[in-house]
DNA sequence: AGGGCACCTGCTCATATGAGCAGAACCACC
DNA sequence: GGTGGTTCTGCTCATATGAGCAGGTGCCCT
């Protein structure tokens, strides 16, 4: 294509798409026979001079929603839009919001969900509608918090889930990470807590979110880690956590004593699940992401626009 | 229209802009009937969900030009697309390049054509194609250049414009601003300069830009005023110049002592054109911008996006 | 409860558009 | 300068889409 009908297929375009003239029409206006307006178009199109945006905060990116499933063998993929973001908080409300919806169209409805806790995750409850299901149960699959001030998100978040959905929460009554081995395994020895557990393990579906292995992480801000312990962490290859263990970019344990003293499903035992629901979004979580999808730990994955690009870069 | 439709729109446009496909095939995806979908993507075109940019360098905004005709009485407009523009350098070369465009396609062609200088029309001269016209010649309305470093930007402008189009250039030799206005007249009076000045005053259309009334000046540049001159021109209340007279909101001159200091046309003068076009481009000249189009100096523009926007919010 | 009104739905029909094809124009290479 | 191949052009025809309309539905007010 030369420059004169690069130009020609701009003016066509402009007169098409802002103007609405039919083809003829514009022909008429530029000398041009209809089917060759018609081809300048295409054209145009084709060498990516046109873009179309859905500016909606429900908006999804199907093309690449298909990308993810067959390059990266998801089961399933959600991307929301970026168009039209002007901040992360409202990124991660939009992801939420679509995991919301993806959970509420879900067929068939899970009898037993088991989730995980954090912020994102509380955004997802907080989006559900009530009646979003019928007789879902919900239960913990990892330690929750209890020790700072915003405590009670995590139960808060497996209740909301359940009540709207029409179900009970079974929550697991331990914390995330303990300090000793020897009193995890108490913990885990304790009937109610090997109960749940156990439930947890039979539970039709997986929800959960992964955190960034950084100072804001929420295992900080609960007081299970400090910021050395995260560096120290970050140093043996940790990009993030699922489910409060801490992986590396290929999936793997960073720290296995510390990982025996976190108490909840391990990931071998999350990988069992069928159906697996990972959200993630945010910069931040763009390597923890990449590490999640690479080893298979979710089957679903609902995420945003430019974390999904990330995904599919490397 | 309701949640429920609301939602419906947007998959709907999901499947019709990024998957292709028809209204048909989207009716029994979404099980609605192919008119429900056509009724659907309309309301989210028209609720304004869907954004089509065109994206290149000559893009134009054909609707804005309109509006600026229809609501500010312009003879013609054109609006450069700012669409994937990174940076002030970028945006005013595509806006020299629409007034390159735009002086092309000129029909009838001027024999003379008047213009001035500056950094925006020597981008417009570098812009236009060898051969852009046959027989135009080019005569300087306002004094030139010559004392800084740059020296011989406003020659060459003029020069290339005439020679590309086939003419010759007539130079208006004299300092843009005088010190004294015995000599300014004394300059006027010289034969030459007075006839330099007759044949502007009948050109059949004239080219000019205009300057923001800041330390950026290109009078600042040239040595013809100081920053200090230019803080008082402000506090005056001007908001740039053109032709090198300075003007307030209302395209009056600011100062009468300084502009018969000034050589080349009067801003009457130059209203006395059929055909007056100015390139305005770039956020520090929206003031400026929006004194010459309300003033009248300019019959056709050639501007950005973003400066024709403001030109229409006031 | 009934009548009136606004809105919505599913249709027919006219129009706009894209696929595919035959001939024309162009180019390069003998 | 002919000849084979490639690209381009203007067409026919099938399909997709939008306008407009008749009937239906739900809602409000009396």
């Amino acid at each position: 294509m030369d420059e004169t009908d690069e130009l020609l297929s701009i003016r066509a375009a402009e007169l098409y798409y802002e103007e609405n003239k039919t083809q003829d029409e514009i022909g008429q206006a530029l000398r041009l026979t209809r089917w060759k307006v018609g081809r300048l178009l295409a054209q145009a199109k084709q060498r990516g001079f046109i873009r179309i945006e859905i500016l909606h905060p429900r908006a999804r990116r199907l093309p690449i929603e298909r990308r993810l499933r067959e390059e990266r063998g998801l089961d399933d993929a959600i991307v929301v839009s970026s168009a039209g973001v002007n901040s992360p908080d409202e990124l991660q409300s939009r992801t939420a919001q679509a995991a919301a919806d993806y959970l509420t169209a879900l067929r068939p409805v899970p009898r037993t969900l088991g989730v995980s806790w954090g912020r994102t995750l509380f955004e997802v409850s907080q989006h559900l509608r009530n009646g979003w299901a019928t007789g879902v149960n919900v239960v913990q699959i990892n330690g929750g918090v209890s020790l700072n001030r915003r405590a009670g998100t995590a139960a808060a978040t497996a209740v909301a889930i359940a009540q709207k959905g029409g179900g009970n929460a079974t929550l697991l009554p331990s914390p995330a990470i303990l300090e000793h081995l020897a009193t995890k395994q108490a913990i885990e020895s304790d009937r109610v807590v090997a109960g749940v557990i156990e439930l947890a393990r039979s539970a039709d579906a997986y929800l959960f979110s992964a955190g960034p292995a950084d100072h804001t992480s929420v295992h900080i801000e609960s007081g299970y880690l400090t910021d050395a312990d995260v560096d120290l962490l970050v140093q043996k290859g940790a990009v993030g956590d699922v489910v409060g263990r801490y992986i590396d970019a290929d999936g793997n344990i960073v720290d296995p004593a510390l990982d025996a003293r976190t108490v909840g499903l391990t990931l071998d035992e999350l990988r069992e699940g069928r159906l697996r629901i990972a959200v993630i979004a945010g910069r931040s979580k763009h390597p923890v992401a990449d590490a999640v999808v690479r080893s298979g730990l979710c089957s679903v994955l609902v995420t945003d626009e430019a974390t999904a690009l990330h995904l599919l870069d490397g």
